[in-house]
DNA sequence: TTGTACGCGTTATCAA
DNA sequence: TTGATAACGCGTACAA
């Protein structure tokens, strides 16, 4: 760990001129020595010390991913492969751009404001934050935050947004079902708020605009929790006999539910439909095939560094940008008449 | 971002004291003065800046993830839900501890190198090196590292490794397949180093201790890369109809196999018996269920994390440590004749 | 019990 | 074109 010090003592010069050369501000210093300055530190494989260097210029080159844990679901949280395409877009945009990146995960706002400003985090992608969670976030952090899936009007005047128009690809994919001859469809989902709500409205527009009407028991509530699951997919299966057809709110969810289902020898597409979102490994390598709506969660997560990059480079971006999604019609959807 | 400096200017006293409460040094200061200074850190919300912490102390809190790509994996390697849980396991250990922790994926180690010296982080966790990438690290990085997965009888003397009893966890359940009737096993991997090759001692232990004799026709090569993996899977299928059961070296891979033999009007386990390496949510959730190796791939980040914290705090520990495994007997095997 | 002063490695300002 | 020096925020030896 050889410091600019010890290098420009040996040299014999300055500390200036041995970080002037480094830095490339090659107009002030003769080409001689700028010459001899790079050889030497490509002898000594010189590494600059970030410590120092945050110190002095009162920033840190790290981004900060926080990612918070919903109670009811943190064993899963990183399992999801999900969260795990994400973070993977996130690190690979972050690495290319020179930045480094701090991965945080916890279910307290504050744990998380604490890490930020201990390590003075040049920027921050949020998910999973509730509404006000982004809120309450970037009341206190004045840097620049992207939240991902963070749905609420009043966030967007705080910060940017990267998400997906989640009620068009539901109303795709539902209406799909209802072309299919479906009209008691259900809707599964652990809880109903930001990306859910988003969903459930599209579900329920696809459902009034073909004239159908949605009741409250059209909403399966489903408790993801270990000590939980069983019961609730037991207590699932029980009403999904009122219905011909499912929307899950995520593959995980329907591919969970399928194998539910088939213990209880419900057969998948025969005795019911079932339809997922997100289109991730877990349904393509289901078999049958899951039908789902397909996002690409890599490129939201590029997109969401990506987007912070160029605010930390003064341009201004759009609060809100909406990624595509689109059907994926495989096999876990019959026609009935 | 409030300073020492600035708290001991507003109180009317000196840093150091201010410091002094700040590090519990509580012996040094009268109980008047503590309680003054706390309170007022309480009420303004200190937080230190870690950078100049780092820069005084010559130690910077952060525990560095390195993650090696293979090439011919990368797009999979954040996805695989091995890796993610693993992630998981250490993130939150370190967390725990009070460390922070920096994720760096790279299939270059010489890059690697050069996060970690610039960060200078306090110690290192390494998975996916080959054998001698972890040694190559060792040489030039001085502080403590723990490989996970990374066998090699001469890297031991240079790091720690976290791993599994990998032949016995296969022989068990290549000896089941035996017991149910099979003596035409396939072994399919996509390589045979590190871990895949004590699988496959496992793997050939089994059968010569059955009577049975291994030919490399057993070992069934697959090409995981995406352009590559359809005919890679074709050309599998077709070599299968000489087995009557095949041995995954990841249920990741048995799953995938799975999917290509339905879709070719393969039934398993009726025409074939499958089994897989793992333990995760792919073979869990997969009808039939996947009969694998179960291992505790969260209590593998877990143990190397907590492993390297040991070593910071200068505890010994064993140079190698191997997670126990055992069989999960699910629907994937029939028993022959 | 409290305060002064210095060093950590880097960058930036200003003088030579 | 180069060099001396202050500053960043913290911890700590040492002095008072």
């Amino acid at each position: 760990m050889i410091t600019i010090k010890e290098i420009a003592k040996q040299l014999n010069m300055s500390t200036t001129t041995v970080s002037n050369v480094i830095h490339g501000k090659t107009g002030e210093v003769s080409d001689e020595t700028k010459k001899k300055v790079q050889d030497f530190l490509k002898k000594v494989d010189y590494v600059p010390n970030i410590s120092a260097r945050n110190l002095a210029q009162n920033e840190s080159k790290i981004i900060g991913l926080a990612l918070k844990a919903r109670a009811d679901k943190y064993e899963n949280l990183i399992m999801d492969p999900f969260v795990s395409e994400l973070i993977g877009g996130v690190e690979e945009t972050i690495r290319n751009a020179g930045y480094f990146m701090m991965l945080y995960i916890s279910s307290d706002t504050s744990e998380i404001m604490r890490h930020v400003s201990t390590w003075n985090v040049d920027g921050l992608i949020l998910f999973g934050m509730l509404n006000d969670d982004g809120i309450r976030v970037s009341e206190r952090y004045k840097k620049p935050i992207v939240c991902i899936d963070t749905y609420s009007i009043e966030g967007l005047k705080h910060f940017t947004n990267i998400g997906l128009d989640d009620a068009k690809g539901t109303y795709d994919i539902v209406n799909y079902l209802i072309t299919q001859g479906h009209k008691k469809i259900a809707f599964i989902s652990d809880n109903s708020n930001g990306v859910d709500l988003a969903r459930l409205n599209g579900f329920k527009l696809a459902l009034s605009d073909a004239g159908i009407k949605y009741k409250n028991s059209n909403f399966l509530k489903i408790r993801p929790r270990a000590d939980e699951i069983e019961s609730s997919l037991e207590e699932i299966c029980e009403k999904l006999k009122n219905f011909t057809a499912v929307f899950c709110v995520s593959d995980l969810y329907a591919v969970t539910l399928i194998a539910a289902l088939e213990d209880r020898g419900i057969a998948v597409p025969d005795d019911i439909s079932v339809v997922g979102f997100d289109d991730n490994m877990l349904g393509k390598l289901h078999r049958p095939a899951l039908t789902t709506v397909h996002q690409d969660v890599k490129a939201k997560g590029v997109m969401a560094a990506s987007t912070l990059l160029k605010q930390l480079r003064g341009e201004k971006t759009p609060n809100q940008i909406q990624l595509p999604t689109h059907l994926v019609i495989r096999d876990t959807v019959k026609k009935i008449n």
